[in-house]
DNA sequence: AAAGATGTTGCGCAGAATGGAACAAATGAA
DNA sequence: TTCATTTGTTCCATTCTGCGCAACATCTTT
């Protein structure tokens, strides 16, 4: 839970990384919480939490439903709107996305480095109802998988990660997070050298063989380097 | 901007407030910030900035672009997502609106109420290219407008804002907040008598006159039923 | 180079945040 | 109903965190 404080001696706020970390314990699968749930959940007292969650609520972190439970609040999505927009990111890469659904039939997504996980923050689903289904705002590890791969190589340096690139930084992934998933990734980087995330195409390994993943690894590279463009 | 601080003596956690306040001062127009700048936004010392904005980027709430200012990091929107997933509104909602922009021609967006201030959930433009314009996540007042009244009376239970609404709880405005448009609102309340938040239609109040506020009020406090029925 | 910003670090003191227990409120069982 | 149990809040003494501020780095600009 609170890992992440217990390391070095960086420069934070203490109070402030409790209460980040009870906003961290809510989950897709644990969306509402009570006051003893967050207790256990961060470890911190519940007079602590109580104090804690009292100022989160003041400020639309969180807010409490009918029963009391406490729920995230609004702010959260106001503030994750604004984040979302820095990245004008969205209006060229939907397109893109599109377009290669239309090219290979399969669901294409963007990915983004988030901490040591990788974020989905833009998806478009194949039209096949057998397909790799997943939301936007979901969180993989950033440690398999082949856009996995491409964010760890370019975004965390990882030399491991490195070797499995292609020399065009593509990679090509089969059931390796999903048994029956194989993916290409590639690199999205702009004209200034900056790295902004990696661009996948993911589907059911019983269509995505040799071939289908050959072809599909020159669309996503063609792409990639389309969007290059847009974004330089 | 650390107005909510200043107040009574409840139970708080002073540099959470702080931290808190850092992110409320990005705004579409500044999305990105230096420290300094931040520092003069909150009235913070730069030092104390420096080291809650250091919290708050391991945790992902902040991160620092190419040039080293700050902006609002993808904690954020994995958040902002699951807030919103609370909400399984979207679902109900959206089609809703859909219905009212065909019904009426305008503009049609649901409200629910953030701190003190409304906040646009959901929104479906109407097809028309004079229209009322607004983006999903923004912040209006909860003090003017139709919708906003309805918040006030409902949300806040303000008696002034109550005695502007129908025996049906709608409300209309014209040319109140902006005055080239009119408004109609009604509130969402499900089988539980849980107040949700605000339906509401909106557009030039050169089309949208007398008339024809009359037949959006209709539309808009059926649609409030239908959402509650769906709700229930 | 020199001058101006901008960001980080060190330090001592004030007082904020915390743990723990006692208290209050809600829930549920009998 | 009453009693037991769980859940949340308030109080208080102690401690150590967070703070202001100044000095120090680190970049920009001229």
């Amino acid at each position: 839970m609170l890992r992440r404080m217990e390391q070095m001696k960086q420069p934070r706020v203490e109070s402030v990384e409790k209460a980040l970390s009870i906003l961290e314990a809510f989950t897709k699968d644990r969306p509402a919480m009570t006051l003893t749930e967050i207790s256990v959940e961060t470890g911190l007292y519940k007079s602590n939490v109580s104090r804690l969650a009292a100022s989160l609520e003041r400020y639309g972190f969180l807010k409490r439903d009918p029963n009391r439970r406490f729920r995230l609040g609004p702010a959260l999505w106001r503030l994750g709107a604004l984040y979302r927009r820095n990245f004008e990111l969205g209006e060229s890469v939907r397109p893109v996305l599109r377009q290669l659904v239309r090219e290979t039939g399969e669901t294409a997504s963007f990915y983004v480095p988030d901490q040591d996980e990788r974020l989905c923050l833009y998806r478009e689903n194949s039209p096949d109802p057998v397909r790799h289904h997943l939301d936007e705002g979901a969180r993989l590890t950033m440690h398999s998988g082949a856009a996995g791969h491409v964010l760890a190589a370019f975004y965390l340096g990882d030399s491991k990660a490195k070797s499995r690139l292609g020399t065009d930084g593509s990679c090509v992934s089969q059931g390796e997070r999903n048994p029956h998933i194989s993916a290409v990734a590639a690199p999205v980087i702009d004209a200034n050298g900056q790295f902004h995330g990696a661009l996948a195409v993911s589907g059911p390994h019983e269509r995505l063989g040799h071939d289908a993943l050959a072809k599909a690894r020159i669309a996503v590279l063609s792409s990639a380097r389309d969007l290059s463009q847009s974004l330089a």
